[in-house]
DNA sequence: CGCCCGTTTGACAACGATGTCATCACTAGT
DNA sequence: ACTAGTGATGACATCGTTGTCAAACGGGCG
């Protein structure tokens, strides 16, 4: 009796081409053909090859493959967002992977964390494997470095936050749009106290939503009872609008420019039991949104759009299309659900 | 005056480690030694090597190396889930990502949607594309089609499903315990008429938070007020739900066995006025569940523990170990946040 | 001074596939 | 019957890299 381990050598090791052309008994050439459907192979030669490759399980090796074949593809795309743990890339990332399918295209994912170094890395480690393009998220303030892959025709894609360096295609929303909207919304209510909670000043979109906001604002005559900048997470985007509410002339509405701020504003509410009286429109929806009571009034960003266009863009350059690199800006939605919609007292 | 197209072929070509070792003036094999850190090279020769490839923005091919290479790794791990676009999924990803990272792998992500086809398919083209692994959320009754591969050494590790045909390591969650635990919370408030609400009967943790419900109950010698089950999306569990409230002797708790499914009932209790007075605990823990009122009781799942295990289990393999395969059991965790603990009326 | 040995280096084959081209067997046209 | 044309097939070089091996060189030792 002989015992197989799981690691036995001969049913360990793959199956080549060559192996099923033996036992097919034509020329490996053949097996190519018949592998990848070329025309001017007998039917029953073509069947005697799948024959082979079904009792082997042959699989191609697609890199293998791609090493000599003229048009270079990997069928392979890399993306780069914040987190893929994380509703925004989520829904990203879902959309590039059904533009990609179809066409046999595979994804890979990283996260970035807002870490420029990481981006850096993550984009070297595609591009040694050989993606056939890039979309994403960038965290980085520059990306030169990028301008080499761009020349050698590699096509790169900006989702969310626009390039700064070099000149490709970007896919973003309209951040500076949407907070206006967000703006007019809470002065139309008869807001005139009204609290910004915002992102990161080193993040682009972050500075358009505080732009739009106090350009609205400012059309209506209005300033800012306050702007507080730089809320990376919740819990900081929480203490910011405690201490706001506890100091003397509080916000009657507060604009939070970000998902998780908008999260830390409405634990900061609860908190001190003014979700009630205090209007609250976040940028960028929130899961359950709906449920809440009074609901969340958000102006919402269309991330599957985001994912899409710049799938399409990615897929146009590789089919391509060669004109000047363009900038798509997608829209934003109003949502009201009632925390918007709360009068000043 | 010469223009350069963007498309242009000289620097629009990638360069070799042969253009290295011509511009360095040394021959290819000292680039491809300097590239890897292999030793005997002398400082000065590494120097001019590495001049070289960075004045040619020069990045190895990995896959054209691994072609050659001995131990045949890509540094690719191919994941499958639900979908992307999932917090559970997003969470494992993650968990995976962060431990594939630190090992130089990258990380090809896949949605399935619960669709069979869709399985095999993509595992397709992860294996043609040679990854050194797969994690997997099956979607498909039966794996026996993975046996060939498994045999050939790849590693193979499912997460949250159990494997059904062959014999490979699973991290999963303790399904039937995490929904007794749920059920005796229900039932220590004094609740005897409690309704499950479940996912299609096809999904093997549906049926074991069916019966780890079930049995619990028949443990405290209660019947279940009612079952249902094959609630696929949110949409259906509300329906569902408000049609056990607006019948007779309506169920004075409930249990949702899945997070959209949660979601749903959350839904449908606001629609019928009845979230104050109705129990309700969930499997799976969701967004703003605390923000709620009341804040919603889960029997939460440790996504991050599933995907960080499961890939610590294919390094492993791929490190050499092959004990037999292990079944690693993750707890789950009672997350009390008001709804379950309202008392039956 | 000659031998041995370790260090540095490059020539060459090979990995698994595809592009090119030559060969062979037929069929059709004259 | 002979030529040209077409379809089916395989030999061979090649893609970018690494493993193997041998050559060249210099230093230490008897």
């Amino acid at each position: 009796m002989t015992s197989l381990s799981a690691r036995d050598p001969g049913s360990g090791s793959r199956p080549t081409m060559r192996q099923v052309a033996e036992l097919a008994g034509v020329g490996i050439k053949t097996v190519s053909r018949v592998i990848n459907g070329e025309p001017n192979v007998t039917p029953e030669t073509a069947q005697r090859v799948l024959d082979a490759a079904g009792a082997l399980d042959y699989q191609p090796d697609l890199h293998a493959g791609n090493l000599r074949r003229s048009d270079r593809r990997t069928r392979t795309l890399g993306l780069l967002v914040g987190s893929v743990d994380n509703p925004f890339s989520g829904a990203v990332h879902r959309a590039v992977e059904d533009a990609a399918v179809g066409r046999g295209v595979a994804v890979f994912a990283s996260s970035l964390d807002d870490d420029p170094q990481r981006e850096r890395e993550a984009v070297a480690a595609f591009l040694r494997r050989r993606v056939d393009g890039l979309i994403l998220v960038t965290a980085t303030a520059d990306q030169t470095y990028l301008e080499p892959e761009l020349r050698r025709g590699t096509p790169i894609v900006f989702v969310d936050r626009e390039p700064s360096g070099i000149e490709t295609d970007a896919v973003v929303s309209d951040n500076a749009g949407g907070a206006a909207r967000a703006a007019e919304h809470l002065l139309a209510q008869g807001h005139r106290r009204i609290a910004y909670l915002g992102d990161l000043r080193s993040i682009q979109t972050a500075r358009e939503r505080l732009r739009g906001f106090l350009d609205a604002l400012a059309r209506a005559g209005v300033t800012a009872a306050s702007v507080t900048e730089d809320l990376h997470d919740q819990d900081a985007a929480r203490e910011a609008l405690v201490r706001l509410l506890d100091a003397p002339d509080p916000p009657t509405a507060v604009f939070s420019a970000q998902n998780l701020i908008t999260i830390g504003a409405l634990h900061a509410l609860r908190e001190r039991g003014r979700h009630r009286d205090t209007a609250l429109v976040g940028f960028d929806d929130v899961a359950l949104a709906d449920l809440l009571d009074p609901g969340v009034t958000v102006v919402a960003q269309h991330p599957e759009d985001l994912g899409r266009l710049a799938a399409e863009r990615v897929f146009a350059r590789l089919d391509g299309n060669d004109s000047p690199s363009q900038r798509i800006v997608v829209g934003t939605t109003l949502i009201v659900r009632g925390s918007g919609e709360i009068p000043p007292k």
